[in-house]
RNA sequence: GGUCCGUUCGUCUAGGGGUUAGGACGUAUCCCUUUCACGGAUAAAACACGGGUUCGAUUCCCGUACGGACUACCA
């Protein structure tokens, strides 16, 4: 029997979820559950200046948010917790401790001076690559250098230390990417990396490797940004012992501005109009506010899908996805090497697709909670009428109350451009005709086949052409040169409202041809 | 600079030694239609470059170019 899958999403908490990291997220959660495994969230803070109140729950909040929350997490411990390093940071002396009796670590007693000193002795010395390794630890304060006596002393008197692993000189270091292939570095070109920092705590790369191996993950799936210290992490598994159960790893591609180059940034949303994270988010020393997918109106099976496209294919053509489709299609094999630039215009198709088939009674929620915003009421009947009618011609579900302000507004000017062309004396006469046909009084129900009806007979009695008119007929009730289906839109004004906006349209736009 | 990773239409991508290099978004045109959308149809649009290997390379190999990540007591 194999091992059951165990994956995990390991944020910081500094700050709000990029849409990079969500994507990480997603195919973490497709892998688990396609597997039939665990989706774990450990919350990474062993950088206690680097966080951000917040943070923590604007993550569960996104994942809750969109449909892929955490098997076990902070807040729903399963029983390898605690799932915040900043709560395991008494085991992880112990494990660097083991690693400097094995000899694969040591203590050091640099002081920052004393490594820029160093750094700027080596770029001086015209050394490409200035660092702290198997080369120049020889030269600096450490418990290789020191004698054991001065060791035992400085650590006995609180000097600050901290412990570095310590990397093999010569050794080539292969490992196996699911995504990349065999991925080959050199230690030389490594260097002895912080493990325990001054404070205590533990870095990223010792931790990672430490609560990975305690909390039984089997596959390692983050960005591409930890493929260099991917080497790292692998030695580490050796120098513990624990290779035999060391996870798979896969890296996945980046994602990228839209236009130029470089990563996405969170910069690129403001500058290009679009969020870059999934929930609005306030900063809470700058006061910076950022938009997020949800509020702009993206639906989150919209985004799911999207963000599953961005960097993986099913392999056939198919482009739509629920979250359990996906998780049928899904596969690691299957994910792209190269970085992704985000398209925000496909994430709009999408959302509409989503919207399309949303159901009906969803939008029109949408639809009167915006008019309640906007102070005002809409009837059940009337805000369906108007989802039905704007439907298929709407991006967000906030369109559907922008799009319809013509309806619950009556015009108080007219689109001036479309007045000129087709406001003329045919269309005028049209209007007073069936102005005086509503307001003498209509059959109910006036609906859409009813109002074109009547409309249709006024312009027979009147003996001018309907085509010739109809944006006039649309300029005089709307105030605008396009739009939905018109007669259904009387259907909703009602009989009354309309022939008072023709009255007004009359009164006011002047004949100019 | 160094190390590592990458490169098929504008974008997301399929494909893979011999194909009219396929799809989707976007764009354009046409149809539908009272307008605008929706929908339908059509079109323009790509294998970074140079060497090999081969009967044949977009596909395999090597270089070059370009892009990206990393290069902290951050993750």
């Amino acid at each position: 029997m194999t091992k059951e899958v165990r994956v995990r999403f390991a944020p910081s908490p500094t700050g709000a979820l990029h849409i990079g990291g969500l994507r990480t997220a997603l195919y973490n959660y497709l892998f688990a559950r396609k597997m039939g495994g665990k989706f774990l969230l450990r919350i990474e803070d062993t950088d206690q200046t680097r966080f951000v109140p917040g943070a923590e729950e604007y993550i569960q909040e996104s994942l809750d948010w969109m449909g892929i929350s955490p098997d076990e997490s902070p807040w729903k411990p399963g029983d390898v917790g605690p799932y915040r390093q900043s709560e395991r940071k008494a085991s992880y002396m112990s494990y660097a401790l083991d690693l400097i009796e094995k000899g694969h670590a040591y203590y050091a007693f640099d002081t920052a001076e004393e490594l820029e000193a160093m750094r700027e002795r080596l770029t001086a010395a015209r050394v490409v690559q200035p660092q702290y390794n198997s080369i120049t630890r020889t030269q600096m304060k450490n418990s290789l250098t020191l004698s054991p006596e001065e060791v035992k002393e400085r650590l006995a008197s609180g000097d600050p230390y901290v412990i570095r692993a310590k990397l093999p000189l010569k050794e080539e270091v292969r490992f196996h990417d699911l995504i990349r292939g065999w991925v080959l570095v050199h230690s030389s070109t490594l260097d002895d990396k912080v493990l325990m920092k001054s404070d205590g705590m533990p870095t990223y790369h010792l931790a990672n490797i430490v609560d990975d191996h305690l909390m039984g993950i089997t596959h390692v799936i983050r960005g591409e940004e930890w493929l260099p210290s991917a080497p790292l992490h692998v030695l580490l598994y050796r120098f513990f012992g624990w290779e035999d159960t060391m996870p798979q790893f896969a890296h996945l591609p980046l994602l990228l501005k839209p236009d130029g180059n470089g990563k996405l940034s969170k910069r690129d949303g403001d500058k290009l109009g679009f969020p870059v994270f999934p929930l609005n988010w306030t900063d809470p020393f700058t006061g910076e506010k950022s938009s997020g997918f949800r509020e702009t109106g993206y639906l989150p099976d919209a985004l799911l899908n999207f963000l599953a496209f961005l960097g993986w294919n099913p392999g056939d053509e198919r482009e739509i996805f629920s979250l359990d489709e996906l998780i049928e299609a899904f596969s690691i094999e299957r994910i792209g090497k190269s970085g992704t630039k985000f398209d925000i215009a496909k994430a709009k198709w999408f959302n509409e697709h989503y919207l399309r088939s949303s159901a009906q009674e969803d939008l029109i929620a949408y639809l009167q909670q915006d008019a309640q915003a906007a102070g005002t009421t809409l009837s059940h009947e009337k805000a369906g009428a108007i989802v039905s009618l704007l439907r298929d011609r709407v991006t967000f579900p906030g369109d559907f109350w922008r799009d319809s302000q013509f309806i619950s507004h009556a015009p108080i000017e007219f689109d001036l451009e479309v007045a000129s062309k087709k406001w003329n004396a045919d269309a005028a006469t049209l209007l007073q005709a069936y102005a005086t046909a509503l307001e003498s009084g209509v059959a109910a129900p006036f609906d859409g086949t009813a109002a074109k009806a009547l409309l249709e007979s006024t312009a027979e009695a009147t003996g001018i052409k309907l085509g010739k008119v109809m944006q006039a007929v649309r300029l005089a009730v709307t105030g605008l040169g396009a739009g939905p289906d018109l007669m259904e839109v009387f259907a909703i004004l009602g009989p009354q409202e309309v022939a008072k906006r023709i009255r007004f349209a009359l009164d006011t736009l002047a004949i100019v041809d």
